[in-house]
DNA sequence: CAATCAATGCTAACAGTGTCAACATGACTT
DNA sequence: AAGTCATGTTGACACTGTTAGCATTGATTG
């Protein structure tokens, strides 16, 4: 978290945005609750806290573009266990398990993600961001429920599939339940959709 | 949100600390994303910002004393949702919807809950306040479930069952699905525990 | 009743923040 | 080589949480 080039630093940075969206997923990874300062992170960029409003309107956008690249990464993550557990319904299961997990390994991204993910500005940079995350688990979770259902059904289940590993993550990282693989396995295992 | 006796006011306001939490309670019902800060809440209680000192030793402590509060009402909601349902079964699926449609209702205080209620200070303040607002729940998990299921998988139907009310408020504060009573209703009762 | 004292209020100040305006530097274009 | 524009800088403003020190009051004593 020193500065980076603390000598003989030109005066131009040369890709300062890359540079300050990395040290903020630093802070984010390191610490668990990290203070996100603007000026903060300048300082820690060894530049001044003006200079980033050179490539952000503002600390909001700044937050925003973390938040999204958040999002990016959770989704890769995800395809990534479906396509590992071969697709189908077992890779269903591992999108949802990998949510939480992910939201355990990167507790202050997921947390600044879903505090950012409501605002218009992210929804405009990216419409489909949320979509990409989370396709995962729509598409999973139509292949697994019977054909046959109502759309009424088939949505409600939709929701209930993603409202557990979200519900789940969250109380996790907000330290009400303990961390517990196995644990995690089972509940979210347990949206089974038997029969009305 | 004026400020309160802005004339004759005296010295001393009698009894600041209740004034403040309800004030602070006010903002949070108001608004859907206030900023409670310090000096503001005392600019609109008519006081000087240092006054809050005499009654919480920092803002933490003020926000967490906010936070305590809206948990006890969650929690009598649940209860009475409970009671009016005629307990058992369905006063328990009551308790799960009362939940989520508490949420809505109350979106910034419940914000403002999960957002403290991993600190240790609340912990500390009343360790058995998330107990009460829960134990509804987790009573009402006990009764639904079959008598003869292993204590490990009756852990995980109550984290199941815990999650999805929890993950489903949260979505939809967060705006990424709609509010829809009746979806509600759906989707909490599909938590069924159908023999695994 | 008068004196004291603790509770509760106040102002002034400090460090920190996000943000804007105005100025400086330097890399690229013509 | 000259000029332009992206990118950096300093200085300032309004705001925040917080502390120190002082003022006022209601309650408790002698």
């Amino acid at each position: 978290m020193l500065p980076v080039l603390p000598v003989n630093a030109p005066y131009h940075h040369g890709d300062l945005r890359a540079a300050a969206l990395q040290m903020g997923m630093e802070k984010l990874a390191d610490q668990e609750q990290p203070d996100l300062g603007l000026r903060a992170l300048a300082r820690d960029l060894g530049v001044s806290a003006t200079a980033l409003y050179r490539h952000f309107p503002n600390k909001d956008a700044l937050l925003d573009a973390l938040a999204l690249e958040g999002l990016s990464r959770l989704g890769h993550s995800q395809a990534e266990a479906a396509e590992a557990a071969g697709g189908g319904e077992a890779g269903f299961a591992e999108v949802g398990i990998t949510y939480v997990e992910w939201a355990v390994q990167h507790p202050a991204l997921l947390r600044l993600i879903y505090s950012r993910v409501g605002r218009v500005d992210l929804a405009i940079d990216d419409p489909s961001a949320m979509g990409e995350a989370f396709r995962q688990l729509r598409k999973g979770i139509a292949a697994k429920m019977p054909g046959d259902l109502a759309p009424e059904e088939r949505t409600a289940a939709t929701l209930h599939a993603w409202s557990v590993v979200h519900g789940l993550a969250m109380l996790i990282l907000d330290g009400q339940i303990d961390y517990d693989p196995a644990m995690i396995r089972k509940v979210v295992l347990m949206t089974d959709f038997c029969a009305p």
